[in-house]
DNA sequence: TCAGGGTGTACGACAATGTCAAACGCAGTT
DNA sequence: AACTGCGTTTGACATTGTCGTACACCCTGA
């Protein structure tokens, strides 16, 4: 790996954490938290101010995420062949279950929510869009992990952070619940990373037949489970919406 | 303005370029584009590719938006003052109004959309945060502009697009509406940006008088109009909202 | 009112850094 | 089989970004 570019390399780590818990943070903070100089930051800063990707608060001369961004984001979306192909597919997946969808990918280990189907009530819902979700503790990550066997063990590195005392944080056993989701072809998770709230997931394949996405439906447990299990005309829904949106990729029919 | 770093603003007009109309581009098509070798690209692209701002398509070679831009739009949305300050209030007036609300706010001469609430009905609406518009052809834009003249002058210079035979494309005209726009307080839009679609929004402003956003809503001219005017009960909720998510932002309650 | 520590910002000098043009390997065409 | 187009790699040059120091400013507390 010849040179990578390290001012963006730097300036890639400032937007990553301020894209962290704390959405504004001051030079000071950033210098110290990358071992730059500040005058190094600074300068960094301003570029990424001068292109949108950052802006300052005028009253505590804090900075924080530009707008820029936003609208990138959005674009993102808009090229995603993932999205545009399950676009149609999650809109009846959901008037069918009458749940709420949520379509997701692997991000550095993590489940980013690329799109995302209010249940069709009339309950507030926030948007999950743009989300990062823990892998090991979702419906969605299982089956991406599921895919992707070799993450399991660099996640486990870093260790699985414990939600609920229904989460599963322990790499065996972790191992063997996505064993079982590979054989069965879809995953379910209890109230391990919310309490009262359940999902079931399954695979969106593409044409070379890696897992590219997942997709599936969340919301309380009295409504998705009977006898501690996913009912299985949800499940069915579930399967043949990612299903169709694989065949859409071009993966084979199976 | 000593010294911006040029990689940054190089990566900057390579993702500003993948996030306009085409998503997918080549190397060579960036590289012509930005006047850059073609080597020089590559370096660029794969850093970014390195930070997960950009993907490549493996297949066609070609290069796209990357999901790490997803997450940092979603997380300026979290740290945007404006926006949250305005959740509530936008949940109401969906509510009160029957209609579909919009906040936006200014960036690079168009308007931004910050946040979006379905009309409260089961009609198929796609999310439109993230979006840019043109600011002379929507409700929110003409808020917006009227709130910061020296920008009409700027955009002038570019044009104003036509997109119906109602849009206003004579600098004119648009800064005799804009100071109509100023001395009542709100704004109104007639199918100039899309047939059988109008608008009307109100100012959002800080502590410091600024006009910092506009919110509004927006539907088919038969619900929201009387007489070619906007109904005046609707106005009116648009009005209060606009005039207590300024107040939350600390403007004098005028 | 005046020091003090804190901040964001500006300025240089040095050399590490990113840039460029040319060359490579690999497709699909002709 | 030669060719044209692409993405990618390489290596030498000097441009470019970095660092430390120094400045201006706002708070705080005495």
């Amino acid at each position: 790996m010849p040179g990578n570019i390290q001012s963006i390399e730097r300036a890639a780590a400032i937007l990553r954490l301020l894209s962290g818990p704390t959405h504004r943070l001051r030079v000071v903070d950033l210098s110290g938290e990358l071992g730059l100089s500040k005058g190094t930051v600074h300068g960094l800063l301003r570029t990424l101010q001068h292109v949108g990707f950052v802006e300052q608060d005028r009253e505590s001369g804090k900075y924080q995420l530009g707008p820029a961004l936003l609208h990138m984001g959005s674009s993102y979306l808009d090229g995603n062949e993932l999205r545009t192909r399950a676009l149609n597919w999650s809109d009846s997946l959901a008037g069918r279950t009458q749940e709420a969808v949520r379509i997701g990918t692997l991000h550095e280990g993590q489940v980013l929510i690329v799109h995302h189907v209010f249940r069709p009530d009339d309950s507030f819902q926030t948007l999950d869009v743009g989300s990062l979700l823990p892998a090991h503790a979702t419906a969605l990550g299982k089956v991406l992990l599921a895919g992707h066997t070799y993450l399991v063990a660099e996640l486990a590195k870093r260790g699985f952070a414990s939600f609920t005392e229904a989460t599963i944080s322990d790499e065996g056993r972790l191992e063997r619940e996505l064993a079982r989701v590979r054989e069965r072809g879809w995953a379910t998770e209890m109230g391990e990373m919310t309490h009262n709230q359940v999902s079931c997931a399954a695979p969106i394949i593409d044409r070379s037949g890696v897992t590219v996405g997942a997709m599936g439906i969340f919301g309380p447990p009295e409504r998705l489970l009977t006898a501690r299990q996913p009912r299985g005309e949800l499940l069915a829904y579930v399967r043949d919406a990612a299903r169709a949106v694989s065949r859409e990729l071009g993966a084979i029919p199976w």
